[in-house]
DNA sequence: TGCTATCCCGGTATTACTATCACGGCCATG
DNA sequence: CATGGCCGTGATAGTAATACCGGGATAGCA
């Protein structure tokens, strides 16, 4: 009747997510990262560390952007075919 | 204090998602898109209305795939550029 | 040693997102 | 004219995302 919690897989593909992102982040940090995104830094730690299952599609395309990571290659490293979602 | 409110402009933006999303649709019925991305109807709906001014970014993924829509040229026509946000 | 800056984690508060239910409009079909 | 399907909107409910606060840990410098 609401809205189900979220899945194992669900905050698995998170955690994947925040670990792409802090992977093509290289050695920048993540003030600078957040900085450059406008995202808070706060929010950056917390969708690298995969503490935040499913961000918001504008924070994580730009995040992307400011690490120099496509977004389709980021989804398609995800393989979202099968964990279309709903988060 | 906490989290501040949504910007019109973030708004606008989300409105901006959902018409792309929609227009991506072409013929294509929204049931038959709901069903193939995995995302519910009435989120389909919100989001292609612009009710839902920032989506979780799967979501999104989803139903860009499922309409064959780059996330690439997506966030590029949404012009995140200056509107990096953090929502 | 003490001071400063940065990073990380935990908890709290508020808003936003998704799901379900309900009502009404539109169109096609019987 | 009646019925059913699809769409759109509004209300309600519950979970998730983000901002703020505090504490702790580490590194560099006076």
């Amino acid at each position: 009747m609401v809205r189900p919690p979220l899945s194992p897989e669900e905050r698995e593909r998170g955690r994947r997510l925040g670990a792409l992102l802090r992977a093509a982040r290289g050695t920048r940090t993540p003030g600078e990262v957040a900085l450059a995104s406008g995202v808070s830094l706060e929010a950056l730690r917390k969708i690298e560390s995969g503490r935040v299952p499913t961000p918001a599609f504008f924070t994580v395309a730009a995040l992307a952007r400011a690490v120099d990571l496509p977004l389709d290659q980021l989804a398609e490293a995800l393989d979202l075919t099968g964990t279309a979602l709903s988060a």
